[in-house]
DNA sequence: ACCTGAACACCGTTCAAGT
DNA sequence: ACCTGAACACCGTTCAAGT
């Protein structure tokens, strides 16, 4: 982060606003590419360097700053109860980074190993600790939403190729629908059979359920 | 696939010498460029373009093809329990996927829509309801250990940057456990305290440990 | 300290042409 | 049907130079 004031000859940008542009180009449906961000900030391309080291350390910063716009909320009300806390923050994870499918794609591109990495999975350890687990199975719980929230949310982004936010999930269900009705009932006759439930995967209602089924399985330990 | 002999001029290659060739590549550190895969079987990089309409059906052919290699075996086996035929099939996925950490990230780089997956989904649906779970919870419970196995892998071939396969699974865990040792106790306290456990989250210990918590939660329903 | 112009070594993809 | 040469519109990154 550290934004403050830059001196300098001219100090025209801010890193905040790269990564702004890095966001706006990915939301267009493009790339996030040095070039493109340089451009739309009307900045030569080299420019960029003077704020990041290189694209991976843009990519890092962008998927930091999504992360961190999760990091807020219901997830810090201690009153209510560790299933509903965590079941909030799962949401909003999801939310900030189904907003832009193209930097969800991001997520997995790099190692988890960020400060912001480190402090959700304090927060996630310290809840788990004091909902009665032992502190190596709070660990390896963390771990294990951490996968499967990640893993959703970036299999969920791969579905959708077009640029922009997701469309509406009724849509992204009918579409999801029409596909499966093509599967040969005589060579996969339970896909086929199952097509109405498949093609709510991409739902909050399907990744809902995922969480609590591993929610079940920890608890049950 | 359909790599019967191809009539023409000179049918120099086949949709696999290409496959191959992209793995190499991503084997040795490299991307899998269409330059670069033609520049390594010798032909001109838009030569390419007579096996494949683009660079993404070569990245998904790329991913089918290993996905088919984990399709054999003991998944197979109906004699066995079917806890240990899900427990043979992830290891035997991981296994495929891991050898190629820089094709494992392309894993979520595509809608997961290929007949290979369907026939994989096929498969652990015909084996969930044949274990008792209800056709709707079978569906259910097949996209969410898709989306784990796939997420922990992808977030595994993540961690790690450089050439080749993965490296041996003790030498990774240390190199994890280093990183982990520079956290500050003071501003995280239980990540430190867990610090033992957190370098061991890439390791197939972890791995089947998250399965079987999913597997608890799925059968606890 | 910050920005530019120019260059280097790459990309994916298309088109017209050869066999 | 398959391959080539040449070109187009891009990339990330570096270097020397300006202010």
């Amino acid at each position: 982060m550290s934004t403050r004031g830059r001196p300098g000859p001219r100090r025209t940008l801010t890193e905040d606003e790269l990564l702004d542009s890095a966001l706006e180009l990915l939301d267009e449906g493009g790339q996030a590419s040095i070039r493109g961000i340089a451009a739309k900030v009307g900045v030569a391309p080299n420019a960029v360097y003077t704020y990041f080291p290189d694209k991976a350390a843009v990519i890092r910063a962008l998927v930091e700053k999504l992360l961190g716009e999760a990091d807020e909320g219901a997830f810090a009300d201690e009153s209510r109860p560790w299933r509903d806390r965590i079941e909030a923050l799962a949401l909003e994870l999801r939310a900030a980074l189904t907003a832009h499918p193209g930097a969800a794609a991001l997520l997995m591109s790099g190692p988890m190993d960020s400060a912001r990495t480190t402090a959700l999975g304090e927060r996630l350890l310290e809840l788990l600790i004091g909902a009665g687990l032992k502190p190596d199975d709070a660990a390896r719980s963390t771990y294990l939403l951490i996968t499967y929230v990640l893993g959703s949310i970036a299999l969920e982004a791969a579905d959708e190729t077009g640029p922009g936010p997701l469309p509406p999930e009724a849509e992204r269900v009918a579409r999801r629908r029409a596909g499966f009705d093509q599967i040969p009932a005589d060579a996969f006759p339970r896909s086929a059979a199952a097509a109405p439930t498949m093609s709510r995967y991409i739902t909050t209602e399907q990744y809902l359920w995922g969480l609590h089924r591993i929610l079940d399985g920890i608890y049950a330990r």
